[in-house]
DNA sequence: CTATATTGTCATTCC
DNA sequence: GGGGAATGACAATAT
């Protein structure tokens, strides 16, 4: 029962303090657990001398407002509270759940330059726009591609899918018992369902193994051989990275999130199929009857060989990119250090074996990440990162994930990555002091000793730490050199080892160790029950050091009175016939068998007391600023964990915003060719101001554009073929 | 001598 | 109700 009402009293509460403060949703049962270090510290208490935390005083915590303003800059309380403002805003990067990954693509035919054509047609997104960059590029392409003036894309998530999946029982047969694109094509009509496996074929043919497409590079589009004359050269040569790399900037990250989490969320329920069907789909050759059928990608004029296996959905395909583009991500040693991650990257890491198991085999991954892209990798050693992704962020945001990334994972030591992280406070305002900042925040023993080897602003809270809790060995060595019988050990001198014992706390500081205070009582540590002479004892204590050499001059009677305490010399005054030190440290049954035994007066009983009031509260007033000071720390600490954090997450987000940049620009690329590749039963390719590509669970349909997407239910069974 | 920091003390509250 | 811890506030002292 003490352990819990400790642990709820102090422990939790100062853990609801600091997390109060920064906002960041934390798990406790999980801390808890692992024990790590320095919330362990926080939430079971400290073991120093202060182990009861009432709660009523807790107030003077939270949020800073009880800082002692001589005990703490205040502006470093305030320009946390900023800074963990800043952290609590990335807590908005939680992903939703299964939205749609769908853009739309229109283009007005007739007012090319009306509108939003000042600069070209525009696209426009269904979920937040984060691919208007794409638009112009994009639109241009599909122009070409589908020899029309307005082309509309579609690309719809699965919440929508099951909407606009056909009701027909007789396509829902076809689909689920052929891939093949083009008997698909052939019985919908003009709407046509397309797998997304048939779409990374598409892909593929479109770019063979081996080649990656360049999608960043100007004129990348080029490389989307298309079988009709007038693809290619409608497509060629417009670049679709200069479009990306302008608009990235208002990058809708919520809406990103949402899109990778479709996506990965796609890619869970598909993920299964896709590892057993790739082992009978590897082999190009494999080739079964769907895939073989008239209108199949030998109908695109493509070579067989070149297929990728027909079950590799769209979203499969997406996924590896990010995991290889992400390595960190995945990387086992970022757990190793204790990096939290959203929860949807656990959930694609632990499908990662079947990713890379699919993708290793077909050599996707290779053929969707560009190799600028895949060199993203060491991403932790390029300051920059590449042209699109630079603008998302600010440089500043770049500086501080590299630089972190150096101190994280370059080998950097430690006091290298809290020099680094100190430069990083510096410039938002927060002058956490490199000697109390550890650079792990998990080892609070590196902080401790690495601070009391460097910097002077240690030395100037050690002492102020120390005030006080002279307890440390050289005290106890110096009192037993003066003399004094250490027989007895007060239980105030047990808690202050405890406290300076405690590896959290300010053990191995040598600053510490080396201050010498000038107590006016005799501290326990220093105290004994010999009935040593006051004036021996605090002259002699007291007098050793700079202040023996002020008063050097002064007789031995001088000295003691100058070293002696108020109550000392009331004392000395009342002839009370034993010292303060047992006045003040006895304990209560003692002292008062003491005070029985001697025939006091009661002005000497009076003062007694009182010196024991005093001595004791003296005594908890030391404790008290220790304990003030120890919270300060112990927030700053938080601090810089959480801005630690927030570069992580920041890390994490830049990755993540690529890699669904990434996705978005394949499925774009992706979609623009497969649309250009339809053709009707005349072999006339479809116009774009009457059809567009919408996405659906069950393959790719083309719908007519002037239906809806409530009406997409019951779409028109217009005839949909490819071509050859 | 002044300003600041440190330390002691008191009052109060709570356990 | 007493003892004592905790702590804000203030005073005394040191630097």
């Amino acid at each position: 029962m003490l352990y819990l009402k400790k642990y709820f009293t102090e422990g939790l509460i100062q853990f609801t303090i600091l997390l109060s403060l920064i906002g960041v949703r934390l798990d406790l049962d999980t801390y808890l657990n692992n024990q790590l270090p320095p919330l362990r510290e926080i939430i079971l208490g400290p073991s120093s001398a202060y182990t009861q935390t009432q709660f009523h005083n807790l107030r003077n915590t939270l949020d800073g407002y009880g800082i002692h303003p001589k005990s703490v800059d205040l502006d470093h309380f305030f320009t946390t509270r900023r800074l963990l403002n800043q952290v609590r805003s990335l807590d908005h990067l939680r992903v939703p759940s299964t939205e749609l990954s769908a853009w739309l693509v229109h283009r007005d035919p007739e007012t090319v330059v009306s509108a939003t054509s000042q600069s070209g047609p525009s696209i426009a997104l269904d979920n937040g726009g984060s691919l208007e960059d794409v638009n112009n590029s994009e639109a241009s392409a599909m122009r070409g591609a589908g020899g029309a003036s307005e082309t509309t894309y579609s690309l719809s998530g699965e919440d929508s899918l099951g909407a606009v999946a056909p009701e027909d029982s007789q396509e829902q047969g076809e689909r689920e018992s052929s891939d093949d694109l083009s008997k698909e094509l052939t019985s919908l009509g003009a709407q046509t369902s397309l797998s997304l496996q048939e779409c990374l074929r598409l892909l593929e043919a479109t770019f063979p193994f081996g080649e990656e497409p360049e999608f960043q590079a100007t004129g990348s589009t080029s490389q989307l051989r298309a079988p009709t004359e007038e693809t290619p050269s409608t497509s060629q040569g417009i670049p679709l990275q200069a479009p990306l790399s302008q608009s990235d900037t208002p990058l809708d990250l919520e809406q990103q999130w949402q899109d990778i989490m479709s996506i990965m969320e796609l890619q869970d329920m598909e993920v299964n199929n896709t590892a057993v069907n790739v082992s009978m789909n590897n082999d190009p050759n494999n080739n079964n009857a769907s895939t073989t059928d008239s209108a199949t990608i030998g109908s695109f004029g493509l070579p067989r060989s070149t297929l990728i296996n027909q079950d590799v959905s769209l979203h499969q395909a997406s996924l590896p990119s990010c995991s290889q583009d992400f390595p960190p991500l995945f990387n086992p040693e970022l757990d190793s250090i204790g990096v939290q991650r959203p929860t949807l990257v656990r959930l694609s890491s632990s499908n990662s074996s079947n990713i890379n198991s699919t993708f290793g085999a077909t050599n996707l991954t290779g053929l969707f990440l560009p190799p600028p892209l895949n060199s993203t990798t060491n991403l932790t050693t390029t300051p920059v990162l590449p042209d699109p992704f630079s603008s998302l962020l600010e440089e500043s945001m770049l500086d501080e994930i590299s630089l972190l990334d150096l101190a994280m994972e370059e080998g950097f030591s430690q006091d290298q990555a809290s020099q680094l992280e100190d430069e990083l406070d510096s410039d938002s305002g927060l002058s956490l002091d490199s000697s109390h900042s550890p650079a792990s925040p998990s080892n609070s023993d590196t902080s401790c000793s690495s601070a009391a080897s460097s910097s002077s602003t240690s030395a100037t809270f050690s002492e102020e730490g120390a005030v006080g809790y002279s307890t440390d060995s050289e005290a106890a060595t110096a009192e037993a050199e003066e003399g004094a019988v250490g027989g007895y050990q007060p239980e105030y001198s047990k808690l202050c080892r405890m406290g300076y014992q405690d590896p959290s706390q300010f053990h191995g500081i040598p600053q510490l160790e080396s201050v010498n205070h000038n107590h006016t009582y005799n501290l326990p540590l220093a105290s004994s029950y010999s009935e040593r002479s006051q004036l021996s004892t605090s002259c002699s204590k007291k007098g050793r050091d700079k202040q023996m050499q002020q008063t050097k001059l002064q007789p031995p009677q001088d000295c003691v009175d100058r070293q002696s305490s108020r109550d000392d010399r009331r004392a000395r005054a009342m002839d009370i016939p034993f010292s303060n030190d047992k006045i003040i440290n006895l304990p209560v049954e003692e002292f008062n068998e003491l005070l029985a035994k001697q025939h006091l007066n009661e002005d000497q009983l009076s003062l007694i007391r009182d010196i024991r009031r005093r001595g004791k509260n003296k005594m908890a007033a030391q404790n008290c600023r220790k304990r003030k000071l120890d919270t300060i720390l112990k927030l700053e600490e938080g601090v810089q964990d959480l801005q630690r954090e927030k570069a992580q997450l920041l890390k994490e987000k830049m990755e993540y915003c690529k890699c669904i940049r990434q996705t978005k620009q394949k499925v774009q690329s992706l979609s623009q060719e497969l649309f250009a590749q339809l053709r009707d039963e005349e072999g006339r390719p479809y116009s774009a101001s009457e059809y567009f590509l919408q996405y659906g669970p069950d393959g790719v349909l083309l719908m007519p554009l002037n239906m809806t997407t409530e009406q997409s239910n019951k779409p028109d069974k217009k005839q949909k073929d490819k071509k050859k």
